[in-house]
DNA sequence: TTGAATCCCATAAAATACCATGCTATACCA
DNA sequence: TGGTATAGCATGGTATTTTATGGGATTCAA
């Protein structure tokens, strides 16, 4: 049983006619381990599916009643954006999953997939899409070394 | 039991047609003693492969949810980035792990690999590479000390 | 009953596990 | 201390398993 449950590395899969789509095996192994289910949903920056498990989700909705208000318009607008988007995807015994028309729009994506690696979450690209990104970033990371010290943010 | 596991000493391996290489046997050592596994990505900020336990990923997952805010973006980017490349790997019945094309190319690494050992970290050269670099390396902490005093950075 | 979703089977390629060998470093003994 | 035996290691090769992916069959629901 392994220790360490996160996302990651950068594989890229086709999308078949039927919009299916094969899970990365990782991936796969950290949700049979974990016995849970992958819960996917539009990204809220970026042309791109946002992909994690169920209890991400449900750790997600401890912190947003814990940052605001129970009877608050921000929790309202949060709650109906994260969980009003929010499905649920099983795979098949090959490791599928059939993303929905809705998902794909929105990630303008056609007949292939990047995953990418987020930790505890991950995310599907166009491929395109996904070079402009990762070239931006890597960019600006060369710029200003990322930091984790608040107060150099 | 050991009490203590750092990343040590520099050894130099063949890369075989297929892309395997033997780890250290010490890095093995440590790995089995922590049932866990290696996590290899491409440096940011040199052309090599940098290598450590998932732990150490494990606990940077954790530091950037501490540090930033689920919907932002800093932590989109970084985790982007981190975890994106990151990829686990492990070493079959005689130590050996297969390295990617990506990283291979990034460290421009094609028959041998020298392992050079960081601490929590570990670093894998081409061998011309890394004797430059040590050569830099060296030739600096000799002109200039090296410090530990923030102040001083 | 028609379209969509799910399941099952087949195949090729890639990743992984396994076996065998020569070498090196370590342990052991005189 | 010197020499030998032994265990561990690096490395080449092979076999086996897993994975991605296409296609067809079956089920479910509108």
């Amino acid at each position: 049983m392994r220790k360490v449950f996160l996302f990651m590395d950068t594989v890229i899969n086709k999308v078949d006619a039927k919009g299916r789509v094969s899970l990365p095996s990782d991936y796969r192994a950290m949700v049979k381990e974990l016995s849970t289910e992958i819960v996917c949903y539009r990204s809220l920056s970026a042309p791109c599916i946002e992909g994690c498990l169920e209890e991400t989700l449900d750790k997600l909705a401890a912190e947003i009643e814990n940052a605001t208000d129970f009877f608050s318009e921000a929790q309202d607008n949060l709650t109906n954006l994260v969980f009003g988007d929010a499905k649920r995807f099983s795979f098949d015994s090959t490791g599928r999953i059939l993303l929905t028309e809705k998902l794909l729009k929105h990630a303008q994506i056609t007949d292939l997939a990047v995953f990418v690696g987020k930790g505890r979450k991950f995310q599907i690209w166009n491929p395109e899409n996904w070079a402009k990104e990762e070239a931006r970033i890597r960019a600006e990371a060369m710029k200003n070394r990322p930091t984790l010290r608040k107060d150099a943010q």
